[in-house]
Order: C-alpha cells, then structure tokens, then sequence
DNA sequence: AAGACGAAAGTGGTTGA
DNA sequence: TCAACAACTTTCGTCTT
C-alpha cells in the first residue's frame, strides 16, 4: 500500500541500471524506472539455432487459431476428380501420395502449433522477466523435450513454459523465485511447481541444488552494495553451510541475512525491510536468519 | 517517526503412514 | 489421502535510535 510513491520521480542522477536484472532502477529508492526492455529481434528467432530443419514454419502468425489454417482443402477418398470423373488407376497413386502427405503435414503442423504458442509465451514471459537469451534457448530446450515426451498433453501451454523457464533459471544459476515467473502467467504456482518436478523427473534433466550464493549478487546489485560487502556476504554464506545451517532454508532469506550482516559490517547498512522486499521475503525471516548466523558463528556486529 | 526485535497465531508445502 | 511437521508469513506490541 503505502509504496515507493511514483508521484515523485527519481531525479535522473540516481538512476542506475542493474545488470543482473536488464532494469533501471532508482538507486535513493529502488524503485523501477523501466523494467520492460522490449526485445526487438524477429520473433521467429526466438527459435534455437540448432532446429535447422523445423524452419519451414517461417513465420506464420504465431496466433492464427484457425485449425489447419492453408491446409483445410481436403483430398477426397473416392477417385473421382472435381468433374466427377473416374480417375485414371496411374492417376490414383498419385492422389494416394497426396493424402499420406497431407495427414503428416497436419500431425507436423499440429506440433509446430502448439510449439509455436509455447514459444511465444515463452518470449513475453521471458520479456517480462528481462530474461536473457542463453535462458530462454535452454528453456526452450526444455520445453522441446517435454512435447517430445508428451507432457505437455493434458496440462496447460503456459504452465509448462513456465516450469520450463524456472527449471532453465535454475540450471543456468539466473536467480527467479518460481513466485517470480508466476507473477506473469495465469497458471498458479501450484500447478508451475508441479509440472516443474515432473520435468526434472521425466527428462532427465539435472538441477543444480538452489544455492543462496546465486541470489546474493541480484539482491546486492539492486541495493547497490560493494563487491566487498558482496564477498563479505558470501563467505558468511559459506561458513554457515559448513555448520549445516543452510539445510532446508529458503535461500533468499539467508543471503538476504548475510547481505544485511556484511552490509552493516562494511558501513553500508540498509534496512532490514529493504533486504526483505528485494530478497522476497519477509523483515521477519531476514531477522532469523540473521540471528542464527550470529549466534551460530559468533559473528560481532558493530552497531552503528 | 522509523527501524529493530520478538511473540503468537496463521498459511502452504513436504513427508510418511 | 490424511495428519504431523518445519519453515515462513502476518500481525502486533515494545523497545531503541
């Protein structure tokens, strides 16, 4: 509610840009000057270069729903021409040939649709997100594969983008919550989650365990904090795992707690509000963390 | 007035029967 | 499928700067 007012704009010195994320942020409040960075490339190189041979869908319109839209003319069983007349037997294979091709061309086609839609999703959440290129072709990736699979059948297009999406980030160590990319899209989280698991299962597609280091270079750069507050904040990350203080806590909590420590401790502090919102959770999760990385490894913070 | 702290109750997800 | 459970959130009161 009472947010960051837009009513009052960022002067134009403070604004920075973020590199992690591809915003412009207000460096006073962190408010973000223009997050959607529109990409201006074709649409139909969203496509990965390696799929050489599925370009014969050279740019038809990506929301044409018209079922076999240019292919609805059908090639009748009965050999008859269009006068009516029997057709020659040398005249039938031909006609053979042309519906066997047909029926491939529609079940070709019929896969190219729904990867073709999937593709535009995945460009606009992608867009959204300011994801970068390398990530989306390896969703896209991701994405193929699962068709392939047939996973796709009987769960919704967007949702299975978006797993796709979440499962890239995190191979690729881009940091995105999954609530994140659920922002953008109809399907809930739920649902996102689920077809995320089924995809790491199904193919065997290996996840690289969400590491709270990941996240501490996004929340810096969006705070604004030094790479040595960064490093500082990494190291307290590393000693906390080796104490086993990291299992089964939410990532971004704890590198939003290191952060707050190392920030504090290079004369950087910020608030524990500001960490917690950037990080994605909430002032009372920071605390705790917080609190245990104190305790546990007897840090001192110097206060004020 | 704003930030930090912590208690208590509530929520959504995981796990194991 | 259900219940127990841990982690996290929400809310709110109190203390500190």
């Amino acid at each position: 509610m009472t947010e960051t007012s837009s009513s009052t704009p960022c002067p134009p010195d403070k604004i920075v840009f973020d590199e992690e994320r591809g915003e412009f942020i207000c460096s006073e409040t962190g408010e973000v000057i223009e997050d959607r960075i529109v990409d201006q490339g074709p649409e139909w190189r969203a496509f990965t270069s390696e799929e050489k041979e599925k370009r014969s869908r050279v740019g038809g319109p990506l929301n044409d729903t018209i079922h076999d839209r240019g292919l609805s003319t059908i090639i009748d069983w009965r050999d008859k021409d269009a006068m009516g007349r029997t057709i020659s037997p040398k005249r039938r294979l031909d006609v053979l040939r042309w519906r066997k091709w047909q029926i491939r061309a529609r079940i070709q086609s019929s896969a190219d649709r729904n990867l073709a839609q999937a593709m535009n999703e995945l460009e606009r959440i992608s867009n959204l997100l300011n994801i970068p290129k390398n990530v989306r072709d390896e969703a896209a990736k991701i994405y193929r594969k699962a068709v392939e699979k047939g996973l796709v059948r009987g769960r919704s297009i967007e949702s299975v983008v978006a797993a796709s999406i979440y499962a890239a980030c995190r191979r690729t160590k881009m940091a995105r919550t999954l609530d994140e990319i659920a922002q953008y899209t109809k399907a809930n989280r739920k649902e996102i989650a689920r077809c995320y698991r089924l995809l790491i299962k199904e193919l065997d597609v290996t996840v690289p365990v969400s590491d709270p280091r990941d996240y501490v270079g996004r929340i810096a750069s969006l705070l604004n904090l030094s790479g040595q507050t960064i490093r500082d904040a990494i190291e307290i990350i590393e000693r906390a795992r080796q104490r086993g203080l990291t299992a089964g806590k939410d990532p971004a909590g704890l590198a939003a707690a290191a952060l707050y420590i190392a920030a504090v401790k290079n004369g950087e502090k910020r608030t524990q509000k500001e960490i917690a919102q950037v990080a994605g959770v909430t002032e009372v999760t920071v605390r705790n963390r917080y609190k245990e990385l104190i305790n546990e490894l007897k840090l001192d913070v110097p206060l004020t």
